[in-house]
DNA sequence: CAGTGAGCGAGCTTCCGCTTGACTT
């Protein structure tokens, strides 16, 4: 019989402590929380604010094993995580495993080491019902949130959508930076570059500089330029200061996310995943974590590594803290398990990803990169405007040895690039001046990683949760991913070279972004909605309003109920009223005008399946008419002439052999109709132009391809045929299809040869193809 | 990669945070 059951949240810290603590101890996983307000319904009783539970059927089988172990046990030790969660699944494990207080203990410890595991069981404490409390008021909170509010989004704006303290919040990110790109105006101003010949040590160098003022217009960059004409200029000043320069911290959830977007343009649910099993395989230690937190065993294994790869100067030990105050460290930073391998056995991306913790974790502890900052000033005697020039170069490479952090909004810079020797007074020669028209940018839009970054900044959400987070508002298509193409636009650029002015227009891109959110109609629509009516939950600062509160439980100052108790009083009847309110039009709609044919309003709203135009309104006696919108069309943008070319389709376009065809358009482009055959135009005609002789052609040309689809059929096996498909010959079995090997000639198969190909196809694949399923039924 | 396309209207949808397998559609 086992003496000892410790519980932990997760299987992989099982089984890597089950190491340390020898025969005595069984070590088993709770796997996160194993129980949560019902799944159905509210689930909180609304008079008095208590939760009802339930296990999840998922969580029956684990629930069961556990509370057989720790009946067999003499002490059972729940060991979750030393936070808000972690304190909670303890005590849920507690109530529902049925535990006695003495033979509970709660015990946490911070770095999976052996010393501070068998440090945790010697300080034993009990269950901190005050954070378990606090952590009951946060799920409450956010269960009446999102119940109360979706079903507010079902009734006004479509059905299945979704509300919450998290993702509505991220939603609006989206949707703010969106309206702040639209609306910004580029401010245009002049950049003026003067390059110069050097001689340095006996070579030619061209030395550019650029004027520390922009000018606003023109006619200020051609007086500029004139007045430049003859001009000398020569050196006026050389400052040359050191400058530092210190490694980021280790890896968090977010961090990671977005220096693996930024370098290898990983989604976050692709690093997340990549994460995972470096962790299962105990390459990498926990991957949902905030902390920046490293062990000493960490600290001294990598002082060690960086010593003998690199040498002593490379080494400079650094302990990192919380950016918040009084932030539990739950976990460690994200690290490598074993600083002594800066690689692993895996797959390409497993092994960019480790080699990627590596190299931060490795940074974080060594030097700082010492380099000199040159700025050169070269005036001239024609005007007051001065130029600058800097150069940089290092003298000591410390951390950026290893590792160098990207950004977001990287541009070239001239780091590295040392300057001629030059000296103050000297003149220099000007071989061109250029002014060049610049404008202003508009800021970027998010990707995945960088929305992610601004939650946590706001303090939105949990490390578990970022990427989910990413996935639901582009399942709910709140937001979509995108790339954005840029748009040209013409510049000026004024040179002046040899006493000469030139003045061009040439053309740009600008604003090409990759991979970016841009929210969509139905993301807009409630967005607006929810701003509206429900501004306390929008508010970027609700989240921390309640979290203080949360504190206030945690410290035991405050009751759980009171909080929530006062939240509902001022947040029910606000859902209340919205429910029962009659509006004249739709949330979102937009009245573009009258149809000439029918005198009846055409107006754009968000309908059953997404964005739609629609004639007439729904109390007429004759039905209105609809028409999906197409894809870059939107609801605030689109015109009463667009919306009306789209009740062109589908029309008919006159009888053939007695049945009628119809051109329309489907989910797979405009299309021709006839009888039951469909043919898809593919872009071979226009189908508000096509005429019906056209569309004749069209069909004939469809019939004998399909009367040489089949090849061969075989009499003993009916279901084994060999087609023509558009990518040429496959054999089609049981629903299944199979490729025919290019050493074959299909027509000459052999029912034998036929299912050789499909078994060998099998093995490959280790199962028969499947069937593209077209509709996804969710 | 291997072939679709409309849609009655009843009944359903939904949150955030912990954590991993089980499903063969």
């Amino acid at each position: 019989m086992q003496e000892n059951l410790v519980i932990v949240e997760s299987p992989a810290k099982a089984k890597t402590i089950e190491k340390f603590l020898g025969k005595d101890y069984k070590v088993m996983s709770s796997y996160g929380h194993i129980r949560d307000l019902k799944k159905k319904d509210l689930s909180i009783n609304i008079s008095n604010f208590d939760p009802e539970y339930e296990i999840p059927s998922d969580k029956k089988k684990i629930v069961q094993e556990l509370k057989d172990a720790s009946q067999k046990a003499k002490m059972v030790w729940l060991a979750s995580d030393e936070d808000r969660e972690g304190e909670a699944i303890s005590w849920h494990l507690f109530e529902v495993l049925g535990l006695k207080p003495e033979n509970t203990r709660r015990i946490v410890f911070h770095e999976i080491t052996k010393t501070a595991i068998l440090n945790a069981i010697e300080n034993p404490r009990g269950i901190d019902v005050n954070l378990v409390y606090a952590q009951q008021a946060r799920r409450v909170l956010d269960r009446i949130v999102g119940f109360k509010l979706s079903p507010v989004l079902w009734r006004k704006v479509k059905p299945s959508l979704s509300a919450g303290r998290v993702q509505s919040v991220a939603v609006r990110l989206v949707v703010e930076r969106e309206r702040e790109i639209k609306s910004f105006v580029p401010e245009p101003s002049y950049r003026v570059v003067a390059n110069f010949n050097v001689v340095s040590d006996g070579t030619k160098r061209e030395l550019s500089a650029e004027m520390r003022d922009r000018l606003p217009l023109k006619k200020d960059a051609l007086s500029f330029l004139n007045d430049c004409n003859d001009a000398e200029f020569k050196v006026s000043d050389i400052q040359t200061r050191p400058l530092k320069k210190t490694p980021a911290p280790p890896f968090t959830t977010s961090t990671l996310q977005q220096e693996a977007a930024r370098k290898f343009g990983f989604t976050v649910m692709q690093t997340m995943m990549l994460a995972q099993r470096l962790y299962e395989s105990g390459k990498i230690t926990y991957m949902r974590t905030d902390s920046v937190n490293l062990s000493s065993l960490c600290l001294n294994s990598s002082k060690q590594v960086i010593a003998e790869m690199m040498g002593e100067q490379y080494v400079c030990t650094r302990q990192y803290h919380q950016k918040q105050k009084g932030a539990q460290e739950a976990h460690e930073a994200i690290r490598p398990t074993y600083m002594d391998k800066p690689t692993i056995e895996g797959t390409a991306p497993e092994k960019r990803l480790y080699e990627l913790i590596w190299k931060r974790t490795i940074a974080s502890q060594m030097a700082d990169a010492e380099t000199e900052k040159t700025t050169v000033t070269i005036s001239t005697d024609k005007s007051a405007h001065l130029f600058q020039t800097t150069g940089e170069v290092v003298k000591f490479d410390g951390f950026l040895k290893v590792y160098r952090e990207s950004h977001d909004d990287e541009t070239d810079s001239q780091e590295g690039l040392s300057l001629p020797a030059l000296s103050i007074g000297q003149n220099l020669k000007c071989s061109f001046i250029q002014a060049t028209e610049r404008f202003t940018q508009h800021p970027q839009r998010y990707n995945e990683a960088a929305l992610v970054h601004k939650l946590e900044e706001l303090g939105i959400g949990r490390p578990s949760t970022y990427a989910p987070t990413i996935g639901t508002i582009q399942q709910r298509e709140y937001v979509v991913k995108d790339d954005i193409k840029g748009e040209e636009r013409e510049y000026n650029m004024l040179r002046l070279k040899g006493g000469k002015i030139t003045d061009e227009m040439l053309t740009e891109v600008f604003g090409a972004e990759k991979s970016k959110l841009i929210p969509t109609d139905i993301g807009l629509v409630v967005n607006d909605f929810l701003i509206d009516y429900f501004p306390d939950i929008m508010d970027y600062n609700f989240t921390a309003k309640v979290e203080k509160e949360f504190d206030d439980v945690a410290e035991g100052e405050k009751p759980w109920k009171n909080v929530i108790s006062d939240f509902y009083s001022t947040f029910e009847p606000m859902v209340s009223d919205t429910m029962s309110r009659k509006d004249e039009h739709k949330v979102g709609e937009r009245v573009l005008g009258i149809d000439p044919a029918s005198g009846k309003p055409v107006s754009v709203k968000i309908g059953r399946f997404g964005p739609i135009v629609q004639i007439g309104s729904a109390d007429d006696e004759e039905k209105p008419r609809f028409a999906q919108m197409k894809k870059g069309q939107t609801l605030e943008t689109i015109t009463m002439e667009e919306a009306m070319e789209l009740f062109r389709l589908p029309r008919t376009l006159g009888e053939f052999e007695d049945a009628t065809v119809t051109v329309g358009t489907g989910r797979f482009g405009p299309y021709i109709r006839h009888q039951n055959m469909y043919v898809s135009l593919q872009g071979k005609a226009d189908p508000l132009e096509i005429t019906l002789e056209e569309a004749v052609a069209l069909i004939t040309e469809k019939r004998e391809s399909e009367s040489k689809k089949v090849i061969k059929t075989y009499d003993e096996e009916p279901e084994m045929e060999i087609l023509n498909g558009r990518y040429g010959p496959y054999i089609s079995y049981k629903g299944s299809n199979y490729k025919i090997p290019k050493t074959k000639v299909p027509a000459d198969l052999t029912l034998e040869e036929c299912n050789a190909i499909i078994q060998a196809q099998i093995d490959k694949n280790g199962s028969a193809p499947r069937r593209r399923i077209f509709k996804a039924k969710k």
